[in-house]
DNA sequence: TAGCTTTATGACACCGGTTTCCACTATAAG
DNA sequence: CTTATAGTGGAAACCGGTGTCATAAAGCTA
């Protein structure tokens, strides 16, 4: 025997009591049919005011609320967007995922995330995986992994409407945000001219990702622009790490003449520059600048605190967001955003 | 016209072009019904093999995967869980979502993430909409919010799983995986006094926080246990934040006499302290040992490197995740985790 | 007042799975 | 040669929403 089917009416209609609510029970009690329902919870301006009254105090009584998954199926579309990233630093993708439940927090949008591997054979076929498995609402790309064109088309194959974040022009407006690094690097290096700086090093990003090489090209501009010293004893290569960051450092450091300046290309290798020359006793800032890239949080904490370019990423991912699940007008317009030179304690005139 | 319908008898049988093949394609290219191409998928064990292999040779034919939205109405639950967190701690939050995701890999199930503002009077509202909107299968709490029980009740009320993260027993068995922070700090002590520390300043917690009890009950432990110093001088509160450690670093640096190591509560605020230290000129660790708790990145990478106790946050993330989802005898197992000391540069004998 | 448009609502099919219930096989036992 | 008994597979209902289309009532014009 159904629950409630035997009692003996009471003012309730009978209907399951372990479980929530759904639109025939408001449907029921509110004398309507389930289309009405329908209308009132969607909106649909072609509803008599009297009765969308009645069947919303029959929701608000019920304590109704619809079942998404039910929604999904009927309308052929969820509302989860997923994150799909593999970005070694914590507090970026933190920023990141916080700038996304900004755009969506008032809306019915979830956000589900979903770490990679970028150095596994098998990605591809996991972000497949992924994607068939719980077929999204659409997906957000976070660097470096949103710079892989073969992921984009992956995407588009399954259907997948996808937002990639990008240092550059790496797809078509309705799938990039953008931010200007090199320029950004170039302004540091005018900043790091200005100060009195001739020779200044770099620590460069990984091979192979358009963010390292258009912070590079940011520095090269600004070595050519301002007639610093150049030299292959200036430029070494890391990857996003602070270990690889720490190397980098004790590379550059341990070149004669050294650096009275070095530009790292994020915020974690700029605190292994740090690192490196704390070890060798070599007073940072007084004797070494360190400029970094990102700003996010250790920039700011560690000693001295850092110089750097503050990557928006904030506003970047609500962006990013907003263009996913926005109406198509909006989502078609291009998105760049210019970085800021944050000016700390870790850059001063040289002492030499 | 329906899409195909036209299309004069090619081999295929007519189904929509554009969309994804439903396992009503699947059942009528292998000549079967519904149901058997649903035993299939849930691995029915009584289904004649021959059978079996036709359909999925079908299956992989089509390139078929059920809808989740359609599984999940029909079973009456889905495979998201959530993720509600307030943590400030950047690495913290990740190294829990990397564990978390470690446990359901290779699983339908996928983590939807919700940060939420622990000092918001529409918290409960908040997280009620959230959980009533999404109808997660369940949800894993973080600490510091995981020990708030009013969020714990809201769960329960909404009919949603939970599985609590805790420093203490905040929650029977079948909803907590906890580790033993008081246990963890009375270690530290104790090896501070093998060092020769006699004056030990604390940083606690913020009030109200299990974790930060517990941490600080460890300090008296230690305290008490060993004969050091006491007094209002050697104790600081803070809350959780860099900016707290480094208030609280300046407070208790300037008490007279000094002590001559310092247990923060948390890595952040310890790298607070640190800060606090070098802006007075005092070095670390000649003139200051500095011991923090949680090893999350920072404690690597700040300079000197910090002792800390070492939370073990991913494997218990794991934990949580398994036994959200994972079958119910194994579920209501106890799970407690202990943290172990990681010796590093910020620890030594005290000068004086 | 007939005829036409507009507005408000309902009946019913459908989305793509799972579950219930029943029928049809074989094979073995009587 | 029946008849019980698994083993196997299908028809139809169901989960809880949305879309299409029909229809009744009301408003407007002539």
């Amino acid at each position: 025997m159904r629950d409630g089917q035997i009692a003996l009416q009471g003012v309730q209609v009978n209907r399951k009591k372990d479980s929530a609510p759904t639109i025939n029970d408001v449907a029921r009690l509110s004398g309507v049919s389930k289309k009405t329902v329908s209308r009132v919870i969607n909106r649909s301006p072609l509803l008599n005011q009297a009765t969308r009254e009645r069947v919303e105090a029959v929701i608000a009584d019920l304590g109704y609320v619809p079942n998404p998954q039910a929604r999904a199926l009927a309308l052929r579309r969820n509302f989860l967007i997923g994150l799909i990233h593999d970005n070694p630093n914590a507090q970026m993708v933190l920023n990141f995922q916080e700038g996304v439940l900004d755009a969506i927090r008032e809306t019915e949008f979830a956000l589900v995330v979903r770490p990679v591997d970028r150095h596994s054979p098998r990605l591809l076929d996991d972000v497949r995986n992924f994607l068939e498995r719980q077929r999204l609402y659409g997906v957000l790309l976070l660097p470096p992994i949103s710079e892989n064109d073969a992921l984009a088309a992956l995407c588009t194959e399954l259907g997948c409407n996808y937002v990639r974040m990008g240092s550059a022009k790496l797809d078509d407006d309705a799938h990039l945000v953008e931010s200007n690094d090199r320029q950004a690097v170039t302004h540091a290096m005018a900043y790091l001219a200005e100060l009195g700086h001739r020779r200044v090093g770099l620590v460069a990003g990984p091979e192979g990702f358009r963010s390292a090489r258009e912070r590079m090209l940011g520095y090269h501009d600004g070595v050519a622009h301002h007639g610093f010293d150049t030299g292959q004893d200036l430029i070494a290569g890391g990857n996003y790490t602070f270990e690889s960051g720490l190397a980098a450092g004790v590379r550059l450091l341990d070149a004669n003449p050294r650096p009275t300046a070095i530009f790292a290309s994020n915020d974690e290798m700029a605190a292994g520059v740090l690192h490196a020359a704390r070890q060798r006793g070599i007073d940072v800032p007084r004797d070494l600048s360190i400029v970094g890239f990102d700003d996010t949080a250790i920039a700011a904490h560690i000693w001295p605190p850092l110089t750097t370019v503050r990557w928006p990423i904030v506003p970047m991912a609500r962006a990013a967001a907003a263009k996913l699940i926005g109406p198509g007008e909006e989502a078609s317009q291009p998105s760049l955003f210019l970085s800021d030179l944050i000016r700390r304690a870790s850059s001063v005139p040289p002492s030499r």
